[in-house]
DNA sequence: GAGCACTGC
């Protein structure tokens, strides 16, 4: 075989060897446990070539500044285990690294850059894959590897995120990416066959793509004992990680020997943690006092206090700057001064960045100190660290997706954090000095209630698009798939039988030609169907713009003390028919409003959602060409809108709400739920059929971005999926019944359906003549 | 007459 590897020396090819009867079980195997490709560099080389004059990516003699980044690097524990790490590297395929929070940062700098040492002679042509959860990582954390190991970012050391590759082919060997964009790759080539080595960094958050990947990637050591994968976590997941990566027949009684775990040290500062005595009936209102607190009788410090969402943190925001204003009054020489900045993801950037002002100067010298106080959602969990911190304040709750396969309805609820989240939490008091963290709740709530971990994310998601994905990497039995943590087989099951109603596969779950097309697009299913279909419609031009228009957040801008204003502003730019159709319209206007930078502002749309949108129907527009997927659009007025519509059912038939009575309320179709038209609607009359984008769970259950749809389509469009003979009996059947009826008895007289199927659009027609006069 | 936890392709 090739590299003198035997099978017998891969326990994972060994698994997967016929077994010879008599033959002595791999568990006897006592020689070194996998012989790879000679990767016997050693940590004294390495040394070498860190602190040699030239650097062995570009010849170049190393810079003065990597000289001096090399000295502080030479500090750090982790140069020490340089040996250490060798040593595991080289004689498993698979290591579980662990770092203490608030380490993971050199975690992820330093061990990509000594697997890329330890490459260097071996793997020409082969790239080390290092990835990350978020774009803003991969990014910057590729542009400190790069100075540190003195080349250019986008040449031996890049990154590669949606919308932007700093690659060069043939020159990069490290390349940090997201963990969906290698995701993606693997799509193309199942073996990931451009990797050496792959480091799934942040293993713990436990991303569907991470999950996906760790299941891959499994399989894929298996097949290519030239692989090496390194995953990279949190403490608590480690053992979890460490029996999931298990080699087959190594350990006692021939059961699975854990995958060997290497230990970064951390380097965080302890934090004390205080529990309440009993349980807070209102942890709002408990946050604020325990805020409030800490500014009179903490010394100097920042706080940061973990509420849900952004209505919850505007109004604590708001609380606690009358409070802090109360007491300067009552006795301006006692308290300091007390900034409170609120931190989500909608507030746009310049307004995230305030976080990271200093804390208020003292009224006057020798003053009392000021505070500056941060009051974030979980994106300060994970997304942003911010130094200085040294009190945090934590309620116990966090806005969680759940997943409900029955009525397939994703929603966000207030739910109790796990302990692992609790700890993360915790840990932003210790980064500069040694903190405090106030928990909102008992310590016996701790113990006994919330959970070790939260609930990884495909446990929590309508899978629909995940089992696209895995079909096309050639996952033949998804139930049987290894997966870290299986899904319900409910959710697959909506998945598949979504997917089949799409005709991206067939009836016996093999993707089709459609399938495999749809899958390439980086889209929910739905969307991508009317976007393939759309050519049929003569509309892709503008089923494309609606598909990027519905990628984006949502580009409505609602400021409190201007709503008035603003829903005028959209009234302007409504299609009475259907909101899909008003995204369009939004599009086109700032399309032709390109240059004016004031446009988007003036009429309370976010310019940053429109960009992002334009940026994804480019990308989107570039997967079509791909395909040969026409780009055309109708000249034919009387039929523009009507042809869209049409199109958006070929998606969205699955997504269909009948109206039932007077009063407004809609059945869905098949799960029949009530629901309402959401307030944003910009409906100008209730349809007796429409089809919606998302059922969102508020107040009440709504459907929101909604357009209307006539039942002839549906039956025309997704007869499988409205066969009338196994439909729950009610009015939505016989409803539909009664269309049927009519379109078999126009069918049988021909006369009367050329007269009156000309193709026309009323309400365009009714449009048209509005405009004119 | 509502609201948008957070990511990602």
């Amino acid at each position: 075989m090739a590299n003198g590897v035997t099978e017998k020396e891969n326990p994972y090819l060994a698994h997967l060897a016929p077994k010879k009867r008599g033959s002595p079980s791999t568990s006897t195997v006592k020689e070194p446990l996998y012989g790879f490709l000679p990767r016997r560099v050693t940590a004294d080389q390495v040394r070498g070539a860190l602190e040699g004059d030239v650097n062995p990516f570009t010849k170049q003699p190393h810079s003065a500044s990597y000289k001096k980044i090399l000295e502080a690097r030479k500090k750090l524990p982790v140069y020490a285990q340089m040996a250490e790490f060798y040593k595991v590297f080289t004689e498993n395929q698979v290591v579980v690294m662990v770092g203490e929070t608030g380490n993971c940062s050199r975690r992820k700098f330093r061990i990509p850059q000594f697997v890329a040492y330890s490459d260097l002679p071996h793997t020409k042509g082969k790239m080390i894959a290092c990835t990350q959860p978020r774009r803003v990582a991969a990014m910057s954390v590729a542009k400190r590897v790069a100075d540190e190991m003195d080349v250019q970012l986008g040449k031996q050391v890049g990154y590669s995120i949606r919308f932007e590759d700093m690659t060069e082919h043939g020159t990069t060997f490290l390349k940090y990416m997201t963990d969906g964009m290698l995701l993606r790759e693997a799509m193309n080539d199942p073996d990931l066959t451009r990797y050496s080595t792959i480091i799934l960094d942040e293993a713990h958050e436990r991303t569907l793509a991470t999950d996906i990947l760790m299941g891959l990637l499994k399989g894929v050591a298996k097949k290519r004992p030239d692989l090496k994968l390194i995953v990279m976590s949190a403490t608590l997941d480690a053992v979890k990680f460490q029996k999931y990566f298990g080699i087959s027949g190594r350990g006692e009684d021939g059961k699975p020997a854990p995958a060997p775990l290497f230990l970064v040290p951390g380097r965080t500062h302890s934090v004390e943690v205080f529990y309440t005595q009993e349980p807070e009936p209102d942890y709002v209102e408990a946050a604020i006092r325990t805020v409030l607190m800490i500014h009179r009788a903490e010394d100097p410090g920042d706080v940061l206090l973990f509420l849900t969402g952004e209505e919850e943190i505007e109004d604590a925001c708001r609380k606690i700057r009358l409070e802090a204003d109360d007491l300067t009054n009552q006795d301006p020489d006692s308290v300091g001064p007390l900034v409170c900045i609120p931190l989500y993801s909608t507030l746009p950037p310049a307004q995230q960045q305030r976080i990271f002002d200093p804390a208020p100067s003292p009224r006057k010298e020798g003053g009392p100190p000021g505070r500056k106080v941060v009051i974030a959602t979980n994106i300060a969990e994970t997304s942003l660290t911010i130094d200085g911190i040294v009190y945090v304040v934590d309620p116990g709750f966090s806005k969680q997706k759940v997943y409900n396969p029955r009525i397939r309805v994703e929603s966000l609820l207030v739910s109790p954090i796990s302990k692992a989240s609790a700890q993360q939490r915790a840990g932003r008091a210790g980064r500069t000095r040694p903190g405090k963290c106030f928990r909102l709740y008992t310590e016996k709530d701790f113990m006994n209630e919330l959970e070790e971990q939260t609930h990884p994310e495909i446990l929590r998601s309508n899978l629909a698009n995940t089992v696209l994905e895995l079909v096309k990497l050639g996952i033949k039995d998804l139930v049987k798939f290894d997966y870290v943590d299986a899904p319900a087989p409910e959710t697959l099951m909506r998945a598949l039988e979504l997917l089949n109603y799409l005709a991206a596969l067939d009836d016996d779950g093999n993707l089709t030609p459609l399938g495999g097309i749809m899958a390439e697009f980086p889209l929910d299913p739905q969307m991508a169907k009317m976007l393939i279909v759309s050519p049929e419609f003569k509309c892709s031009n503008e089923i494309l713009t609606i598909v990027a228009m519905l990628s984006v957040p949502n580009v409505w801008l609602r400021p409190n003390n201007q709503r008035k204003e603003a829903d005028a502003a959209k009234q302007l730019l409504t299609v009475p028919d259907g909101d899909h159709l008003t995204l369009l319209n939004v599009y086109n206007n700032y399309m032709q409003n390109i240059h004016d930078k004031n446009w988007a502002w003036t009429n309370y749309l976010s310019a940053r959602a429109l960009t992002q949108a334009d940026n994804v129907r480019a990308q989107l527009q570039r997967t079509m060409e791909r395909f040969e997927i026409d780009l055309i659009s109708t000249q034919d007025q009387r039929t523009f809108y009507t042809n869209i519509r049409q199109a958006l059912v070929c998606g969205f038939f699955m997504q269909v709400a009948h109206k039932e009575g007077e009063k407004g309320n809609y059945l869905t179709v098949k799960d029949n739920q009530v629901v309402g038209l959401h307030p944003s609607c910009g409906l100008e009359t209730q349809p007796e059929w429409v089809i919606f984008n998302e059922f969102v769970l508020t107040t009440r259950p709504y459907i929101r971005t909604v357009t209307d749809v006539r039942p002839e389509w549906l039956l025309e469009y997704a007869g499988n999926y409205f066969d009338l003979a196994s439909f729950p009996d009610g009015e939505t059947k016989r409803a539909l019944q009664r269309v049927l009826n009519k379109k078999l008895g126009k069918a049988a007289g021909r006369v009367d359906n050329e007269k009156n199927g000309s193709g026309s659009d009323e309400r365009v027609k009714k449009k048209q003549k509005k405009n004119k006069s």
